[in-house]
DNA sequence: CGACGATTTGAATAGGATCAATGGGAGTGG
DNA sequence: CCACTCCCATTGATCCTATTCAAATCGTCG
């Protein structure tokens, strides 16, 4: 792997307080892969074999049932995936897809598992690390049985303009679609939400969006600090 | 605690592997709570002081936002719950109540802490109890997703039947009001879709519900290993 | 027996989905 | 460099599912 993107993955969550022996060990069994666009990495129902970590890029997760096909996650960098079906030696519940160029560490399952089992301080990581992914999800699940869809866009807006540092215009992770689908929407109604903001201060050039009004925004948005403030990282502590 | 409860608490997946002369230390700081229906033991935005572990009863972990509120997952013994919340130190993100008179072992927030900070099997359990609930929950957010109403409680009664040994007919472990919540649905679409799968060999009465033509509503459910599955238990490995 | 809450049923509405058609870029090939 | 094509996004119209509101029924508990 490049030597510029290993404090990057050194410094994740994932890594932290494991002993720099074990770190290399690890690291040094993985392989670095560059993916184009539109490459699926994971096919739901496949073993996972590799631990996943994203370095460079965005990958989508995804899922799919009798014909329908819905997106479950943006994974932007740097960040894991796929860590619980690797160690529960279980089949993945989730595909994968690259959406923009990327560049992902793939570290062997049983490297993993291997590590997991003897090193303490990697089990605490990992825990910490699921920890974090399954508050996040039970936050996913919240909001989408608990918000209407324009509300919804409304909310998921607030948070990226958070995430770029509360930019007042920023780039869509995604295609339209499949942020609709990430949404639990169709595309014509994520167009039609987007109108619906419009006098809330939102408007929309192409992938931008710029956040004219951020208060009338979250007036109408109504964020809820147990489904929209991310977590405080435990690194920070 | 009573002598009789403490096989199950033991054989819990969280504990396997942990030391018996932990595992008793970790208990002996623990209360053993009696509590009527009804009583919400957890509210959402609190911090979690105590993992429970659902001794005998039944616990409904349920959210709320703006005013609404929704049904999130019901507990049946034996097994914990807010694990996340304890080991991020962070404020529960749904709330619990008893549905039913209930007796729960509750273990202070700081022991768990300790004891995974410093037994490495015990955080190895945890991390496998983290991926299972994780992995739950990816299945329930599929399925909210990519199934409509219909669907999502017919093969909601085949689970129960399977969890039931395949019986022709069991009682919901929840009124119809929660149940309705759980699937994302209004009791009154609950109601509807019972009388749209009687077609399918389902039938009612009351709480009790009878399957008489499982393949029938099998045909109709689709059920998908993906969504549906119980893990295999990590304990059976 | 009476009252309350839960469930069911019915009617009306609303929100989202689907179907269809149009506009708009990005990329391709001439 | 321009025309063409294709795919995505938008817009409009319609349909359908699910929610809401309302009322009746059922069952249970005082």
């Amino acid at each position: 792997m490049r030597a510029q993107d290993m404090p990057a993955v050194r410094d994740l969550p994932l890594f932290a307080g494991v002993e720099d022996s074990n770190f290399e060990e690890l690291v040094s069994a993985a392989l670095l892969q560059h993916f184009p666009p539109q490459v699926q990495l994971i096919h739901e129902g496949d073993s996972a074999d590799f631990l996943y970590i994203l370095v460079e890029g965005s990958v989508e997760l995804f899922a799919c049932n009798n014909g329908r096909e819905t997106s479950m996650a943006i994974i932007e960098p740097t960040s894991a995936f796929i860590l619980a079906a690797v160690l529960s030696d279980a089949v993945c519940l989730m595909s994968a897809r690259t959406l923009t160029p990327s560049r992902l560490l793939m570290i062997p399952a049983e490297h993993i598992k291997r590590h997991f089992a003897e090193d303490k301080m990697f089990a605490v990581a990992i825990a910490n690390e699921l920890s974090k992914a399954y508050r996040q999800l039970v936050k996913m699940h919240k909001e989408a049985k608990l918000r209407p869809a324009t509300e919804r866009l409304a909310n998921y807006l607030l948070r990226l303009a958070a995430s770029h540092d509360h930019a007042s215009s920023f780039t869509l992770p995604a295609d339209k679609r499949t942020i609709a689908a990430l949404l639990s929407m169709t595309p014509e109604n994520l167009s039609r939400s987007f109108g619906a903001l419009n006098p809330h201060g939102v408007r929309i050039q192409g992938p931008v969006v710029h956040i004219d009004k951020p208060d009338a925004l979250a007036a109408f948005a109504k964020p809820n600090a147990l489904i929209d403030d991310p977590e405080i990282g435990l690194s920070s502590r």
